[in-house]
DNA sequence: GTCCCTCACCTCGCTACGCGAGGTTCGGGA
DNA sequence: TCCCGAACCTCGCGTAGCGAGGTGAGGGAC
């Protein structure tokens, strides 16, 4: 049974904008996917949380789609690590996905603001 | 199997909006299910599309959480049709979830344009 | 009177995503 | 040696949007 009164605008991310977060920490260079988290919550100064079963799928969504490749290497810390790189068709689909972003956010705040 | 490359930030809706969307549209006074669809195409000028099978789902779904309230009446086209009243406890959620809307907002914004 | 269009309602089953819980491996400091 | 934490992973759940597939009734056209 769902609580009845929970979930405001559901968990800590707009569902769908994940992949699109992910492409944009790309952007820069390869990162592998723990590193990934941390700069999404350190950019989003900690407003939106990346947890691990959402991550990982993500991740090797964007990999079977051909948004990024991955390979392993070692981390910061000496540790082994799967690094993802942005492809070609990530690229483009990175700008895809953040026109549509903001068209779809200028949409709903037109209806939210009726003023003008 | 889904097609490789396909959905692009998915569907018309940002999946978590809708129930947002319906409260501020009754924000003004009662409406029932067609035309409250039909008020958020026109101040999303036709960006955001509701169709039937997310609307009535979204509408029990508000009632059953208490945020609105349903009654039968009469449409401007004399048609029998239900309409929906914004409770106190909805108008409260309305203003929990708009503002949670803009932080998560900005929150994916800032992501996104690293400068700065 | 009948036909048909449109308004307005509804349900079902599918898919996709985020998430919590659970788990593994291994480097390195205490 | 022990344990912490980095870094990876999977599974099952809940939930939302959506397409397809309906139902019933008002009202204009003929």
């Amino acid at each position: 049974m769902p609580k009845p009164g929970a979930p405001p605008l559901q968990g800590d991310l707009l569902q769908g904008t994940l992949d699109m977060l992910i492409l944009q920490s790309l952007i820069l260079g390869p990162a592998h996917g723990h590193s990934i988290a941390h700069n999404i919550e350190r950019h989003s100064r900690e407003v939106l949380q990346v947890e691990h079963g959402s991550l990982y799928p993500a991740l090797h969504r964007l990999e079977t789609r051909g948004w990024i490749t991955g390979f392993w290497g070692t981390s910061e810390n000496n540790r082994r690590a799967k690094y993802y790189r942005l492809t070609p068709a990530g690229k483009k689909q990175l700008t895809t996905q953040t026109s549509r972003w903001a068209e779809l956010v200028q949409a709903v705040n037109r209806v939210l603001r009726p003023a003008e």
